[in-house]
DNA sequence: CTAAACCCTGACATTGGCGTGAGGGTCAAG
DNA sequence: CTTGACCCTCACGCCAATGTCAGGGTTTAG
């Protein structure tokens, strides 16, 4: 199939199956006229990249196991646990940064209501 | 005090002095020569751009209330309390698709250990 | 006088997945 | 033949704060 047909089985956008062949994820033959040849598979690949990323992973990391977890179960593939270990302890550095100043955020909301209910100043609701 | 001055007093880089500048944060007076000159004010201004830009804050939106900051208290300040609780909200969303993808994650951990100890492949701790 | 140490204004680079437009082939239906 | 729907390859834009040159003045200590 073409690149058209392909973007509409997977939702995915033409420029984003372009991108993934340049970053190595999509490896298509090329008709004679120079067109994107895609085979059965590359619908369920495409699938595939696009559950990476939503995990929040990079084209270069999902480039490390993708071809490997395409044709074994995840678990049979070594390069996947690290990965995600590594995605894991960066996502909960996130998380805690976040928490940190959300909670900054609170207090200050906190105090200003304060401040302004004891000099006077009404609060919109 | 020049510029170099008032990057040593506050930690912040040349460059990003300037930047605030041009964001609208910083007004110092111009030398006869063209170096700016910044007052002792300059050191705690700058501390509190720091201060909101830690918090998340974008200086577009510091900008809108900078200038009301340093004169009062925050709670005097209208504009404050609407950008706090608009980033609280962007936060507390974050966070929420970071815990979700977090989880993911974990499921996803956990399924390929246990799929692996079932088939006999060992973790190396 | 000179070299070091500052200061100035641009302006490009970074990050990363993808939108979008330019300029131009290919192909099937009418 | 023509029109329209596809396809191709660049290549810039985005977002935001900051790093980092380049090319050039100024000042200051020795």
């Amino acid at each position: 199939m073409k690149i058209g047909e392909l973007a509409d089985r997977t939702g995915v956008s033409i420029r984003s199956l372009r991108y993934y062949e340049q970053q190595g994820l999509l490896a298509p033959l090329r008709q004679e006229n120079g067109y994107r040849e895609y085979s059965l598979l590359a619908v369920d690949q495409v699938r595939t990249i696009q559950l990476y990323l939503n995990l929040g992973l990079s084209t270069e990391e999902i480039a490390g196991f993708l071809q490997c977890v395409l044709k074994n179960k995840e678990a049979f593939c070594e390069e996947v646990l690290p990965v995600y270990r590594q995605k894991l302890a960066d996502i909960d550095e996130q998380i805690r940064l976040l928490t940190g100043i959300r909670q900054n955020l609170i207090d200050r909301i906190d105090s200003i209501l304060q401040e302004r209910t004891q000099t006077g100043q009404e609060e919109r609701k």
